[in-house]
DNA sequence: AGTCATATGATAATAGCGTATCATTATCAA
DNA sequence: TTGATAATGATACGCTATTATCATATGACT
């Protein structure tokens, strides 16, 4: 099988094994910071770079997705987890998945308008700075 | 009346009502690249720091706020427009207003979640750009 | 074990957006 | 008209997020 196909050269590393498991555990989106932070517990002296690159290749290949949140750093979370929003918190600023969505949304964009994605974020207090 | 007072100082300038006219007549969010194009065409050499400055005492006289947009430049509009939020056409990237709003956006926040804004943005094609 | 291309990490470089500085201009009250 | 002083505009600077560079280390195949 396949001396022919593309080179597809990519190796086991430890921090690439790092951070997807961080990634894998993570509840909620992480951001670079996050899973640096993250991820250096399982390897020492992992770089940024590194992350980039890894968050990089797993955007590539499908396996997580960016969630983007005005004036804040893009986070990243695994793909498969159906379509949802989020929210996040104002004190501990940590974001968090929501299940649901109201799908009638897209009805609020005027007439002529054809809306192909749309986005929903809550701010306020998480669960454990409510309290 | 007060010789006390704060001295209150602010000049009417031509850069000023400018910006103030293009404010008041777009039907939709600009950004500071947009108002400064804008009202170029009523002042001669208005210069980026101005619109910063003027959009600034703007915010904070409450006349307008602004719109955030996840990669996007901070957009502002006036702030008499009651609760809405937007949508962004992927083509001509321009901010239009959609009015309503599915109040119970709320409601999908975890159990003790406290939820105090919520933002919804559409993306899509505007009526221009989908024809 | 040996080889070699890929991965890594430190850091320089870039990019976008916004603020600070400062000499010049223009507003506005007397 | 004048004069003080705020406003302007050019531009330098700063900040944050991300990408590029490059010498070194390391994975994996023989």
């Amino acid at each position: 099988m396949g001396t022919s196909g593309v080179s597809e050269s990519s190796r086991n590393t430890k921090q690439r094994n790092a951070l997807r498991e961080t990634l894998e555990r993570a509840e909620r989106p992480l951001s670079v910071g996050e899973l640096l932070e993250g991820a250096s517990l399982r390897v020492e002296g992992l770089g940024v770079a590194t992350v980039y690159r890894a968050v990089g290749a797993l955007l590539e290949a499908g396996i997580i997705d960016s969630v983007e949140i005005p004036g804040e750093p893009t986070r990243y979370e695994r793909s498969n987890k159906g379509h949802h929003h989020h929210f996040q918190c104002e004190k501990c600023e940590r974001v968090f998945d929501i299940a649901g969505c109201l799908e009638n949304v897209r009805k609020l964009a005027p007439p002529k308008f054809r809306v192909k994605e749309h986005a929903v974020t809550l701010y306020g207090l998480c669960a454990g700075c409510a309290r």
